[in-house]
DNA sequence: TGACATTGCGTGTTATAACACGCATTATCC
DNA sequence: GGATAATGCGTGTTATAACACGCAATGTCA
């Protein structure tokens, strides 16, 4: 029987709705894969943030993406994406060139670097993913992602 | 049928296996519910974390909690809790006072204004929270709940 | 009871997030 | 084709997060 929600949170009492428990249920969740990931990666000198924009970047290929659309497919909202990618490109693992048909935009590739560094750390990461998932089975892991897909509907 | 996270993300490719799947869905799905919340909340001059501190210390009650206590309850964790409390101190919905028994506690309360503007807010919550699991009927939420739990249980 | 470790909290500093604004480039409309 | 708007990105500034360190109070043990 896993540990109750109330009692990782040292709740006394009851949760207000079965709604409220819920989505407290989905933030704790994610802060504590979130902060697994976070510290596997720190050993790389890379955020979680940074490893997504990279991620983000191999799927684009040579052609690369643009600011917006990095920013689009990210998981969580960053307002401060110049600054996000001007880290990214000290570090090597990404260029940024402005575009020559609309100078307005500022195409972005990853680096050579960046595809090493994601790499080493694909094996790694799929194994920390299963490894936060091994107590379900295959159906529990797609029931989960299909009520989630259902929540998202609505925001 | 809901939007499949491939299409929220503008993915052309499937993602590398169903647990990478499942951890990318609990991280939008609390980044989406978070923001909702935090949007709201705005209106009142508030943030999400500010606000989660308030609810620990209603349900404390007039005993109060010392700064440790009150972070071990939050849902995220949280390293700079002392200006945390600065702040919520200045904003006068807490108060501080150091122990008298062990002088290096310091135990924190809730102030009257703190417990007004938590149950200004109180329906407001409950209707988002509402809103936000519409789409699940009851025993839905109490599937993702018991899933969400057993993947915090290897946490 | 005095030296040492432990605990709980605060502070200083750096990095990043968040917000508003401004500049350059392109599209639109008369 | 020139004024205006819209788009995409960068910059300046403030607020907050993150990390290491230090101080004061208490516990521990010879």
């Amino acid at each position: 029987m896993p540990t109750s929600l109330r009692e990782e949170l040292r709740q006394a009492k009851p949760f207000g709705s079965i709604a409220q428990e819920a989505a407290i249920s989905v933030s704790r969740t994610s802060a504590l894969l979130d902060h697994a990931i976070a510290e596997f990666l720190k050993s790389r000198e890379i955020t979680v943030t940074q490893y997504n924009v990279l991620r983000i970047l191999r799927r684009a290929g040579t052609d690369g993406l643009c600011r917006a659309e990095v920013m689009e497919r990210m998981i969580a909202k960053v307002p401060d994406a110049t600054r996000l990618l001007d880290r990214l490109e000290e570090s090597g693992l990404i260029v940024r060139s402005r575009g020559t048909a609309d100078r307005r935009f500022v195409t972005t590739r990853i680096t050579d670097a960046g595809l090493v560094l994601l790499d080493e750390l694909d094996a790694p990461m799929l194994d920390l993913h299963h490894a936060h998932f091994a107590l379900l089975n295959e159906a529990d892991v797609r029931t989960l992602i299909d009520l989630l897909a259902r929540v998202r509907a609505c925001l």
